[in-house]
RNA sequence: CGGGAUGUAGCGCAGUCUGGUAGCGCGCUUGGUUCGGGACCAAGAGGCCGUGGGUUCAAAUCCCACCAUCCCGACCA
């Protein structure tokens, strides 16, 4: 491919709106271009790189079994209202309507059209496992889309879905597509790290996340360094260090505390560590109104709190609703008299004679116990995970990282196929709901991430698996006769052993080229000029390594050839490795 | 949606306070000289100054409204 018919506008600027490293140097080597907030063109130079990562995900989908399917952007409002999601889902699902006022929605995912797809079609056990898969435009009328293709709102993304017979079908599937999953990530050429998640509001029992370690991520990690133990933050679980008190507990005392709402304020009016303050937060749920508690110097994990109590939904009340389920104001909550059921965080539970609001305005309790003073409806792990706490399993201390979410898995059990009723017959003639997974990777986004996690400061520097091109050809002057002929000659015979090849055969100084050649991290580079030839050589130089090698004309394509496949071949081996980890992982 | 900021040539920016011919760098075009880390000389092209309204003899500049974009927060398979 010649540059100079190729379209691909680099800069030495990157545009003022880019924040994030990827998203400067994507825009800057012109892979992509912005057309309105989250929205992006993929240009011919990213696109490649893009394909590639689809092309990995379809290899290795098709590899662990499943089947690709094309599923629409547009779907109709009916499969969403079937489902629940009409109402459930937020203002993420971009409604919209046609000419005939019918209502329909811009796909965020395909749950629906799947489930719909498969439903009286798939109506035999002998017919089960299937897992069909799609590599799609998903779109997500995300409140705050920044970071290029990092958090778009219209961006790529690989949706597989699984449906079993049962529960031990469900978890197969599951394992494969974590493996899948594993040397996926490891063939994009990604330092990553499987991790336990949270379920959100897609629901189902169990999650993992694949997150690429990048200082650029949106997500916390805690990883424990000893047994390997690596969570969300959101679900991260802390060993609890401390010892129950065990102090006489003297006679409840209601205090009067003028205008002290937050925690900082009571501790310093009643003068009390924050550690013997107990914050009672009142949550509305489709479950009701609850409320959980948890020790001042905490803050609560609101997606803890929703996976014990099994809501769909949860937020923080108002302060309105705060009044009329508590009978007192906000900053003044406490779980004495309380009439809602109350979560206990475990610590909370270890404490005696704490302080806590007494449902009244300008006033506290102190000595509040549990048991003697209000009942627990549940004591589990509410709180944030922090640095410092202790893994759960094996107690070392917690590193906490950050990462890029590329993918995730999940279970999702009947949450789709009982309310669309999907169903087949079993072995006995017996109708089931399918029992279903889901399992998605974000395309775009990954492309993203292997930037982020692969640059320097001159530019990007791919692993060639995804690297648009292997090889940069730039000579120095193809102005000059003998340095056109033999850049022509290499171009075509790296060519004609399969390799992808772009000629900077633009007029533009040597400068100008190798700064190109840098910034769009083209794996190998290849300069050809009149001191090179004068030698009957020419110069190779790996983006990834400073070193610079004269190869002789004659060997240069051969020498290509190996150096782009001893990289491809050290890729394979660590996507090996990462599926024999992942195999141990999850067995 | 709350808080903050910005919209001037393809990109990066100055000019706005103090109203009076719309500028700079990069990029682009043409010619020439160059050719190993974003070359040099010369001549050019390119702007509803975000949109609409108002004030004024006169508005990029002052006032009002709107729109868009970015940052922080809440949100997020």
């Amino acid at each position: 491919m010649k540059i100079s018919r190729y379209y691909m506008p680099t800069f030495r600027e990157a545009p003022a709106e880019a924040e994030l490293i990827s998203h400067q140097l994507m825009l800057r080597a012109g892979m992509i271009k912005k057309v309105a907030a989250g929205i992006y063109n993929w240009l011919p130079l990213g696109l490649r790189s893009l394909r590639k990562v689809e092309n990995i995900v379809r290899e290795e989908m098709n590899r662990a079994g499943a089947h690709e399917v094309f599923l629409p952007v547009v779907q109709p409002a009916e499969l969403w209202k079937e489902s629940g999601r009409w109402d459930a889902y937020g203002k993420e699902l971009l409604r919209i309507k046609d000419r005939h006022e019918h209502a329909g929605c811009l796909g965020p995912t395909h749950e629906e059209v799947i489930v719909d797809l498969v439903r009286g079609q798939l109506r035999s056990w002998r017919q089960l496992p299937v897992n069909l898969y799609q590599i799609q435009e998903k779109f997500r009328d995300e409140i705050r889309p920044r970071f290029g293709v990092m958090r778009s709102r219209e961006f790529g993304m690989k949706d597989a879905y699984s449906f079993d017979a049962d529960e031990a079908g469900a978890a197969k599937s599951y394992s494969q597509m974590y493996v899948a999953y594993a040397r996926i990530f490891a063939r994009c050429g990604l330092e990553f790290r499987p991790v336990e998640a949270a379920t959100g509001q897609i629901g189902g029992k169990f999650s993992h996340e694949f997150m690429v370690l990048a200082e650029a991520g949106e997500d916390t990690l805690a990883v424990c360094p000893k047994c390997g133990y690596a969570a969300n933050l959101e679900k991260a679980e802390a060993k609890v260090t401390q010892q129950p008190e065990t102090d006489a507990e003297p006679p409840l005392q209601k205090i009067n505390t003028p205008g002290q709402k937050t925690v900082e304020e009571v501790c310093a009016f009643l003068k009390v560590a924050p550690q013997k303050l107990v914050k009672t937060l009142i949550f509305e749920s489709d479950q009701g109104p609850v409320a959980a508690m948890v020790r001042g110097d905490r803050e609560l994990n609101p997606s803890k709190l929703q996976s014990l109590i099994g809501a769909a939904w949860l937020e923080m009340a108002t302060p309105e609703r705060i009044s009329e389920v508590t009978q007192g104001p906000l900053g003044f909550s406490g779980p004495v008299g309380l009439k809602i059921p109350v979560y206990l965080d475990q610590e909370v539970a270890l404490l005696k004679n704490f302080v806590t609001g007494a449902n009244e305005k300008d006033f506290h309790y102190l000595n509040t116990n549990l048991a003697r003073d209000f009942k627990a409806a549940q004591i589990a792990d509410l709180r944030v995970a922090v640095p410092g706490d202790l893994c759960h399993r094996c107690g070392a201390e917690f590193k906490f990282q950050k990462g890029i979410e590329v993918g995730q898995v999940f279970k999702l059990g009947l949450k789709y196929s009982q309310p669309m009723n999907a169903a087949f017959l079993d072995q006995g003639g017996k109708e089931q709901f399918f029992v279903m997974g889901c399992y998605g990777i974000g395309t775009s986004r990954t492309v993203a991430a292997a930037i982020e996690q692969h640059h320097d400061p001159n530019g990007i520097i791919w692993p060639i698996t995804v690297a648009p091109f292997q090889v940069y050809l730039a000579p120095i002057n193809y102005k000059e006769e003998r340095t056109k002929q033999a850049a022509d000659r290499l171009e075509s015979e790296l060519e004609a052993l399969g390799l992808e090849v772009l000629l900077d055969d633009r007029d533009d100084s040597p400068g100008v080229k190798f700064k190109d050649a840098d910034l769009t991290g083209i794996p190998l580079r290849i300069v050809v000029g009149e001191k090179t030839l004068a030698k009957e050589s020419v110069e190779f130089k790996l983006r990834s390594a400073p070193d610079k090698t004269l190869v002789p004309v004659g060997e240069a394509a051969a020498k290509a050839k190996t150096l782009v496949e001893e990289q491809l071949n050290q890729i394979a081996r660590q996507a090996e490795a990462a599926e024999q980890s992942a195999l141990k992982e999850i067995s």
